[in-house]
DNA sequence: CACATTGTGAGCCG
DNA sequence: CGGCTCACAATGTGCG
């Protein structure tokens, strides 16, 4: 699956999906064949199992890490069918290794036996035919790989179902049709009718199926899609079969037709009748009885346990199982999928649909399996944090458990080691806005609000304490760390956006100020310090961080210490912080600017702004004696330049104010 | 919060 | 069929 998403990231335009999957399924351990894995699958077994391993080849079995390379795909290159042969012999040998004699009359008969089978002979031709034409490294003239791949197809129309489920042999197919015109794709795609469930379940023939959906046309695609219908929920149990499944669903399957192979999972009803179902939700269907609830919610755990235990946690198509699976199940399912997936919890969280269930799962269970929960995610914190949907899933975390002294303990250590990376990344730095402000509108979109707003509310059911008091336990743990952190980087926090918008709500805001011990309160000034030190020197240089607009804006909420409310229009200044505003103001203007510097400030258009706010914050105070002394020496000297717009409304302030 | 910008997906035409 | 344009949504930025 890994490299069937590569491959298409490669070469096919929809290479945003394919990277997504690959994001997911990096961590799925790879197709490994094991003879004696195939058959606890399902009552009943495939046929195809039965006719693929009968008819011929011993070796299917072999090679399969050979295999697995020809899927991650050098475009059908390298390796070959040289080697083929040998494995032949080589598990003849295997089976009989005693005598050279008998060895030489098992080799003559595994000769004939390839030469009497159905077109034997013409996949010798056609071998041969093929080493010419997937030649990569000396590029073939068009016409002459037109003509090749026309001997190909001539040779190969008649035998092709028989081609395509052996190892080397599917390999040529791939190649045709690679190489072919949409319409001999499309009579490739109908020589083949019929036996496309045979070709997911095999372990050669699937990756000819993918290459079919792929450069196939809308019509082929609908065809595959047709006939494997009714056979999902086998082959999501099937180990090679699952793979085509979730390729199918992420790469080529419409919107409409990703509903309807879920609606698979909810039984056989709706497996067969599909067109009676066109456009029915889960809900709706459970509406109609409770029998009918019970039944659907049995059969999607079924599958989604039989896949979690193939190791496919990560697969997409079952996210959105599971998604469905939640928005129905009672409680007790709620636990069961919990214990389903416990280890695998990690597995779920980077993808939109995984991370709902992994939300809501969170949030509608108890204390003891939260903990479960908790613990199974530690070990990815960094990677848990930094994603869009898993920090949803670590936000969610935060407000619903009770034991905040646990959370704190199992993620803070890889916290603190990510944090300042953390405070300037997009994603990273959420779940810390979230502790420092709350889900405020304007770092979560109005959809994850709505998101987490659920969460919330089904959490009311399982956890104890009040909303508020969770989040101020966590930024009375966290809050020191976050001080701490931006003392120690303050200059590469401060040179990013982010960062800046990051301790602008760390700095200017009562919440954290209330919840520090004294000596947090000192590290709270020293980080003030620091920030106001970083603003000190030539304003005329280039890299002076008057020049960075977010650096300024901080400087701005500091000197004016409140933030600017902007639904009602109005400010609001802090009351707890006894160190911003006024105070900032006078320590700001004393130490950094004095009045050998002020006139270039006001002239500066970078800088004026900031003056303009040391005018509001200090104007009739007592701190405000000293910058007001010097203003007035130096303000007929300001330039009224039309571009420098801080200067200008420093002018209109003086006139309106009488200064 | 409101605006502008950017990237994405769906529909259309050559 | 493939390349294009258009419209929308999500995201980033600026503002009093």
């Amino acid at each position: 699956m890994v490299s069937m998403a590569k491959r298409n990231k490669q070469n096919g335009k929809r290479s945003f999906e394919a990277e997504k999957s690959t994001l997911q399924t990096a961590k799925k351990p790879r197709i490994s064949v094991d003879s004696s894995d195939e058959e606890y699958d399902e009552p009943m077994k495939a046929p195809s199992d039965l006719g693929s391993e009968d008819e011929d080849e011993l070796d299917e079995l072999d090679d399969v890490d050979e295999q697995e390379a020809d899927g991650s795909d050098q475009e059908e290159g390298e390796g070959g069918l040289e080697d083929s042969e040998g494995e032949e012999e080589g598990d003849v040998k295997e089976q009989d290794n005693d005598t050279e004699g008998k060895h030489k009359e098992q080799r003559k008969l595994l000769r004939e036996r390839k030469q009497s089978r159905k077109g034997g002979t013409q996949v010798q031709q056609i071998k041969s035919l093929w080493e010419k034409l997937r030649v990569k490294n000396a590029p073939i003239p068009r016409a002459e790989r037109q003509e090749l791949s026309d001997q190909v197809w001539e040779l190969s129309k008649d035998c092709i179902s028989d081609l395509v489920l052996k190892h080397d042999a599917s390999r040529v197919v791939q190649t045709l049709v690679k190489y072919s015109s949409k319409e001999r794709r499309e009579q490739i795609v109908d020589a083949l009718k019929g036996k496309f469930y045979l070709l997911a379940t095999s372990a050669y023939g699937k990756y000819l199926l993918v290459k079919l959906l792929h450069y196939g046309s809308r019509k082929s695609r609908q065809t595959i899609i047709d006939e494997l219908h009714g056979c999902l929920r086998k082959l999501m149990r099937h180990r090679e079969g699952a793979y085509v499944v979730e390729d199918l669903y992420v790469l080529y399957a419409s919107n409409e037709q990703k509903q309807q192979m879920i609606r698979e999972f909810w039984g056989s009803e709706y497996a067969v009748f599909r067109d009676d179902h066109q456009g029915l939700t889960i809900e709706k269907a459970c509406e109609s009885s409770v029998e009918k609830r019970t039944i659907i919610s049995k059969n999607l755990l079924g599958t989604i346990s039989a896949s979690v235990e193939k190791g496919s946690t990560g697969f997409q198509i079952l996210h959105a199982a599971m998604r469905q699976f939640v928005h129905i199940a009672n409680d007790k399912e709620i636990e069961e999928l919990i214990e389903i997936l416990h280890e695998s919890f990690a597995e779920l969280v980077h993808t939109p649909e995984g991370s709902e269930v992994a939300c809501t799962l969170i949030a509608r269970t108890n204390a003891k399996e939260r903990k479960q929960i908790i613990r199974s995610l530690r070990d990815h914190t960094e990677a848990l944090i930094k994603n869009e949907y898993g920090t949803a899933a670590f936000i969610t975390l935060l407000f619903c458990v009770d034991d905040t002294v646990l959370v704190h303990k199992t993620f803070g250590p890889s916290i603190r080691e990510n944090m300042k990376e953390f405070l300037v990344h997009k994603y990273g730095r959420r779940p810390f806005l979230y502790l420092l402000v709350g889900l405020d509108s304007k770092y979560f979109n109005p959809h994850v609000i709505g998101e987490f707003n659920k969460y919330i509310k089904l959490s009311e059911a399982t956890s104890k304490k009040p909303f508020l008091q969770r989040r101020h336990e966590l930024l009375g743990k966290f809050a020191p760390e976050f001080l701490q952190t931006v003392l120690e980087n303050y200059s590469g926090i401060l040179s990013e956006n982010l960062g800046c918008q990051f301790i602008s709500e760390l700095l200017v805001n009562d919440e954290v100020y209330e919840v520090l011990k004294e000596k947090d309160q000192q590290l709270f000034q020293d980080v003030v310090d620091s920030i106001a030190i970083t603003f000190k020197g030539d304003i005329t240089e280039e890299d002076h961080p008057i020049h960075h607009p977010f650096s300024v804006r901080l400087l701005k909420a500091l000197i004016q210490g409140g933030k600017w409310n902007n639904k009602e229009k109005r400010f609001e200044p802090l009351e707890k912080v006894p160190c911003l505003g006024v105070k900032f103001a006078q320590k700001f203007y004393d130490e950094i600017i004095d009045s050998s510097n002020l006139l270039d400030w006001i002239n500066n258009p970078d800088s004026s702004f900031t003056i303009v706010a040391l005018f509001e914050s200090l104007l009739g105070k007592k701190e405000g004696k000293q910058f007001f002394g010097d203003f007035k020496k130096i303000k007929n000297k300001i330039q009224t330049d039309d571009s420098n717009k801080g200067a200008n409304l420093l002018l209109r302030l003086v006139k309106e104010k009488g200064v």
